[in-house]
DNA sequence: TCTTGACCTTCACGCTGCGTAAACGTTTAG
DNA sequence: CTAAACGTTTACGCAGCGTGAAGGTCAAGA
């Protein structure tokens, strides 16, 4: 099946624009030009387009879900469950601001007084999950994936040549690090060289990248004995170097 | 109870910055400024905060959140009734979307085929939903508000001085048609004079205002053979006018 | 064959809803 | 008395498109 830009906006519910603007940024390609310039899509550019859509659905930057969806390692399947989970959570959010709206109602039919509080619960659980638990909970859950039971993960969903892969990345990043820790400065070309590995090694486990989860990570890498102490019996000062390195590769403050 | 900027940032869980913005654009002012020109927020300001985010959390712009809650007749429980069927349906477009990709998963894990255009159930009504819905369904429940039982929503929530005030509205509307018809011009300052008392009157019955709405209402009195009569009757091609007025109004292409 | 209308293209400017930084005054706690 | 925390205005920046304008392409009917 081959989609014109019009046939594939009607498909899938955007607009055409939506789709050029996507072409522009590199997010979503067509699967060729004909000899008019026109814009052909195929099937892979569907799945695609559905899966640019799922993300959006939860507020993921273009940016953000284009690094995603062309890292090498991307697990579509993985991608999908956590999907499941975050659209559940979304639910969540909004069954609590219906109770906080039906409270609402109450106090100003029957006059039952309401906390100031209460006036906005549900409502600013959206700063309070995308900090807490999505840089906790989950980085906490990464740290499992990566350490613990990393055998397990291997199992479950990673080819063997992925799990070599992955594993090779991860003596690279360790090595790199020995090399730039000792030259002290993080903001150096074979720092920030580490600090990519350290990326593209995550995304082998991670099924969706942003660099704001990358610093928390990195953050963690300081705040964490286990974790301080696994970077730090590589090289002395090793956490603290790796962390710094990924915050200016991540731009965080 | 009095908050400064940053209390009342905390407590309802936006940013400072977003404060001063809807301050700025007159969407919500500080109950007062203090010697130093700090803004102060009392509880009236804080119980509009709270209606202010519920209706972001349905995506409408400020623009139109501060037309509709600046209103006169605005009646905020019957909007809170209206936020909560709102809301419930965006859990019920969530719910779609959860099911859309399990079956995207399971197209992947057992090789179930799916088609194409299952692919983007639920992630497509938002344009239905935006469109059909909420020009289809809600302007004939309008419809039902304003003429069938009109006497009936008299009596459920709006107090006698508002009714025969939306009356006398009504009255002005259909003798300025008739006024205004007779030039045949909806772009005369007549024409625009009667689009404006039409909203006005609109507003006493409708729990938000929008631009969209309106000309989605005014195409009604048209292709609707029971609208059109009404306003036929009154003049010969009342119904076209009074749309055309209402489209440049609005600024409907 | 010609034309009409639907569809495609590339600029390019505009908009919303803030984030963010700069440069500066005010209040409060130690 | 001073530093930190909090407040102010001004102003530029950004994502994710909407919305023309100005023009090429294609299918169908007259």
């Amino acid at each position: 099946m081959e989609y014109t830009i019009n046939k594939l906006a009607q498909l899938s519910g955007v607009t055409a624009r939506t789709l050029r603007y996507y072409d522009q940024i590199g997010l979503l390609k067509p699967a060729r030009i004909n000899s008019s310039g026109y814009r052909i899509y195929g099937p892979k550019e569907v799945d695609s387009l559905q899966h640019i859509l799922f993300y959006r659905e939860l507020e993921v930057s273009l940016e953000d879900i284009a690094a995603i969806i062309n890292e090498p390692g991307f697990d579509s399947t993985a991608a999908l469950k956590n999907h499941y989970k975050k659209l559940q959570q979304k639910c969540t959010r909004l069954e609590k601001i219906m109770a906080t709206v039906e409270k609402t109602i109450a106090s100003q039919e029957r006059g039952i007084p309401m906390q100031n509080n209460e006036k906005f619960e549900g409502l600013k659980e959206k700063m309070i999950e995308e900090n807490e638990q999505k840089y906790g909970a989950e980085i906490r859950k990464q740290y499992g994936d990566h350490t613990i039971d990393a055998s397990n993960t291997k199992l479950r969903n990673m080819s063997p040549e992925d799990y070599t892969a992955m594993n090779k990345l991860g003596e690279e990043v360790l090595s790199l690090l020995k090399e730039a820790c000792t030259d002290g400065d993080p903001g150096s070309v074979k720092a920030q060289e580490l600090a990519g590995k350290h990326r593209e090694w995550l995304m082998y486990s991670w099924p969706d990248y942003s660099k704001e989860a990358h610093a928390g990570l990195a953050e963690m890498y300081v705040s964490d004995e286990r974790f301080k102490a696994y970077y730090d019996k590589e090289v002395k000062g090793g956490a603290e170097f790796l962390r710094d390195a990924i915050f200016i590769y991540t731009g965080t403050k």
